[in-house]
RNA sequence: CGCGGGAUGGAGCAGUCCGGUAGCUCGUCGGGCUCAUAACCCGAAGGUCGUAGGUUCAAAUCCUGCUCCCGCAACCA
């Protein structure tokens, strides 16, 4: 007999950057999910991958000095092996530059062209000659272009249109027919609102993208993003190509796990993709929400990232994956702090799991030379515990099969909480001292043990390296440990065998401050005496000439007056005497210096650059007011010395 | 009136759709216990549910106005 399957995808990363704690979270969701149900017995095909063609790529690729494929070759080395690392146990790992997804996506997209739902056109804009950019009517500004702020004129790059408006209505009908389509439910009124402002037909080719899958019968066009990245769910599958041989078997996918900010993809063209294809749709997206970061959004551009490989090595992958599992409310944003995870890892993991196995089996140990005896005596007080841990596997199914993974954990660790009131209540020391009470001693550790073996099989989806840990603890064999061999009860006893704490507990207060200590130590020195590398790898520009750079005229110059902007939260606007005239610069640094940190100081600025209009005209910026980036991602100012006198050059 | 999210004990959140005792975790305080990782168990304090009105026998919840915070978009040259 063929067993259920269960095919699950992530989002396939891009990756022109390492990951970040947020890419982990979505991850290991998936990952905690697709254990859980292969340990159900289904047939689990669980894919992730990247997303590894496009502009940008191509850039950091040529600023680096590298090919795009080379550039693209060591970021993915680098994902594999923090998939490693943090346990996931995915199936399949596409890449988009994989041979054999470039050769179907071809097929796919001259299939649809054949069939007319791919139609060539004219992107029509703006184009910028020195950009060699597109710009659309919204971009402008003020008629220029809004890189450069040149003239722009009227151009139309030639491109191919996947008809999305024809499955406009079609699409709301998928919505309507299977209301568990978009997940969570409050997302899909804005997908439908999306819709109804009416769906534009979707560009799917770049001519000045380079790196990307040709289109083989008209090469000048490379795919662009959409018909080759959501493809993958099918490709990876052996859609079109030799590859693989999955696809009758897998599609379509019980789940398309997604960031919030993509679920429109993945809901509105992805599903047009697979209707021009004649295809199944698949029968869930789900889009989660973000881990903020001091309310903000994870952003390499921010660069306030968390680096997953330096939370796994200080706090262990399991407490980490249980931290994002635990913590954020699936589907609406959550907050990673330090703080927080300390004190999950406290509260939860060492205190309450950690500390039972550790006072369980040291008391069988002590008062049963580690063995429990055959000869048991039952009581009332065993009643309550005893339901509630046969009830938790099926509400951790139930709360899995919704997506409620925060409460799948919470309902496990009702189990473990109330063992912990259960030894209060039987208080087994007192039991000890009389050999009378040995049987009804070996009932109440027995009744422990059971509770923990349940933790460690269902725990084993969501802590793939902690729930044997405990198992071994407790002497189990494989036989008790299935899903299935959850009936309480079925050990004929346990023999157990005292070992490492399974998450020793940190000292909160102590831990802060060495983390404080080590983001102070990574800021910039006032003299850096030691030279840190960056974090990150600097992205380079390519080499220029002394004469270019002499082209960049470099000032400085006396801020006379500075002011906030009403219509802007980030811009502040200066006046700046630069030893002639009086120019307004407006820079984006409203968030880190207020007016007065300006005015009367000496700041360099660059003062050759086209003026520039902004916030639709209503203001011009004559230069730009050179400051450094700051590790969170916000700016510092250069500043000169006041005695230094307006207008003089900087080189 | 650009789009959206939010405001609930010290912190983080649930409850709001479908009015009726304001709940959870952490923290604080007091007590218990000694098997255990200074852990565990019990109890308590602490909230006019952002604000002003309205509907209602009854409003955190429904309606209207307002304030503040946070994203996105316009915009960091």
């Amino acid at each position: 007999m063929d067993k259920k399957t269960y095919y699950i995808t992530t989002p396939i990363y891009y990756p022109s950057d390492k990951l970040h704690i947020g890419h982990s979270y979505t991850t290991v969701a998936c990952d905690a999910l697709a254990r859980y149900k292969r340990m159900q017995g289904y047939d689990v095909m669980f894919l992730t991958g990247t997303d590894e063609h496009g502009q940008k790529i191509q850039d950091k690729a040529a600023a680096k000095g590298v090919t795009p494929q080379q550039y693209v070759d060591e970021i993915v080395a680098g994902i594999k092996d923090l998939w490693k690392l943090m346990n996931i146990s995915n199936d399949r790992f596409i890449r988009t530059t994989d041979d054999y997804h470039v050769a179907a996506v071809q097929k796919i997209f001259k299939q649809l062209f054949d069939q007319g739902d791919i139609y060539k056109s004219c992107y029509k804009g703006h184009y910028c000659k020195p950009c060699e950019s597109f710009w659309t009517d919204s971009q402008l500004v003020d008629g220029k272009c809004p890189d450069c702020g040149g003239d722009v004129y009227e151009a139309e790059e030639e491109a191919y249109f996947l008809k999305t408006s024809k499955y406009a209505d079609r699409i709301l009908q998928l919505y309507k027919e299977n209301p568990e389509f978009i997940q969570p439910e409050t997302r899909k009124n804005e997908m439908i609102a999306f819709i109804n402002q009416g769906l534009q037909d979707t560009c799917v080719s770049r001519t000045s993208v380079k790196w990307g899958i040709p289109v083989d019968f008209d090469p000048s066009h490379t795919v662009y993003v959409w018909v080759d990245a959501l493809s993958n769910y099918i490709t990876a599958l052996g859609y079109e190509n030799e590859k693989y041989d999955d696809y009758a078997k897998y599609w379509p996918a019980d789940i398309h796990m997604v960031g919030k900010e993509i679920l429109r993809f993945h809901t509105i063209i992805w599903p047009a993709i697979l209707m021009a294809l004649n295809l199944p749709m698949p029968k869930r997206v789900f889009g989660h929400g973000w881990l903020l970061l001091d309310g903000g959004k994870m952003s390499k551009s921010k660069g306030n990232v968390v680096d997953p490989v330096v939370l796994c090595s200080r706090y262990g992958v399991d407490a980490i994956r249980y931290f994002l599992l635990r913590e954020i409310p699936f589907g609406n944003d959550g907050i990673f702090s330090n703080e927080a995870l300390i004190n999950r890892i406290n509260a939860d993991l060492a205190n309450d799991l950690g500390n039972l196995l550790s006072r369980s089996v040291a008391m069988v140990e002590k008062y049963f030379n580690g063995t429990i005896p055959a000869e048991r005596t039952a009581d009332a007080l065993d009643d309550e515990l005893i339901s509630i841990v046969k009830n938790i596997p099926a509400a951790v199914t139930a709360d899995m099969d919704n997506l409620l993974i925060p409460q799948a954990l919470t309902d496990i660790f009702k189990g473990i909480q109330r063992a912990n009131k259960y030894i209060d209540e039987t208080a087994p020391w007192v039991l000890a001292k009389d050999e009378a009470n040995a049987p009804r001693l070996a009932a109440v550790l027995y009744n422990l043990c059971e509770t923990l073996r349940y933790a460690s099989v269902l725990l084993a989806p969501f802590m793939p390296a902690t729930a044997p840990e405990i198992a071994k603890q407790l002497g189990l064999s494989s036989d008790v440990l299935s899903f299935d061999s959850l009936e309480f009860g079925k050990p004929a006893t346990f023999t157990v065998h005292k070992g490492e704490s399974l998450f020793p507990r940190i000292d909160a207060a102590k831990e802060l401050a060495e983390l404080a200590a080590a983001e102070e130590a990574a800021k910039p020195k006032a003299e850096p005496v030691k030279v840190e590398a960056a974090s990150e790898p600097i992205g380079h520009e390519p080499e220029i000439a002394f004469d270019d750079f002499c082209k960049v005229e470099m000032l400085v110059g006396k801020v006379t007056a500075c002011e906030a902007i009403k219509e802007s939260k980030k811009l502040l606007k200066l006046t700046i005497f630069d030893g002639e005239r009086e120019r307004t610069i407006l820079s984006g640094i409203a968030k880190w210096y207020k007016p007065e940190d300006l005015a009367g100081k000496n700041v360099g600025l660059v003062a050759n650059l086209a003026p520039r209009p902004m916030l639709g005209g209503k203001y011009v910026s004559e230069g730009m007011v050179m400051a450094a980036d700051t590790a969170d991602g916000g700016a510092n100012v250069a500043f000169f010395p006041d005695d230094v006198k307006a207008g003089a050059r900087i080189h």
